[in-house]
DNA sequence: CAAGTGACAATAA
DNA sequence: TTTATTGCCACTT
């Protein structure tokens, strides 16, 4: 079943240039493909749901907020997995954007 | 093939 | 400030 389409592909693979320690929203990752609609971004992630592959718990909302309901185990440990990566949380669900979201070169 | 749904984002009120 | 609506485009039914 290789429904694995390469736009899927494209989204793992800039997820995955995502350094430890910092953080990208969908909006970024859809607008470094050349579109703007950041909702493929998520729906390419939750097909995969393998954070070995692809560290989807660095990608956050454009508020910096992290995503509803992807949850994996519960939303504790995406926030707990997020500060052990140092990332710097500046509300319960809410990472510095300003400070730690990473740019596409 | 057509309609509905959705791990979002931006704008309006 | 928060909540509601619209837009975008792939995926599912």
């Amino acid at each position: 079943m290789d429904t694995t389409l390469p736009f899927f592909q494209r989204v793992y693979t800039l997820v995955k240039r995502v350094p430890v320690g910092y953080v990208t929203t969908y909006g970024e990752i859809a607008k470094a493909m050349g579109t703007k609609d950041a909702r493929r971004v998520g729906h390419a992630l939750h097909a995969n749901t393998d954070a070995t592959t692809v560290p989807c718990h660095r990608v956050v909302f454009s508020d910096g907020r992290l995503a509803s309901g992807y949850v994996f185990g519960g939303p504790d440990e995406q926030k707990n997995r997020l500060e052990l990566e140092g990332i710097t949380f500046i509300s319960s669900n809410k990472v510095d954007l300003s400070a730690q979201l990473y740019h596409f070169v």
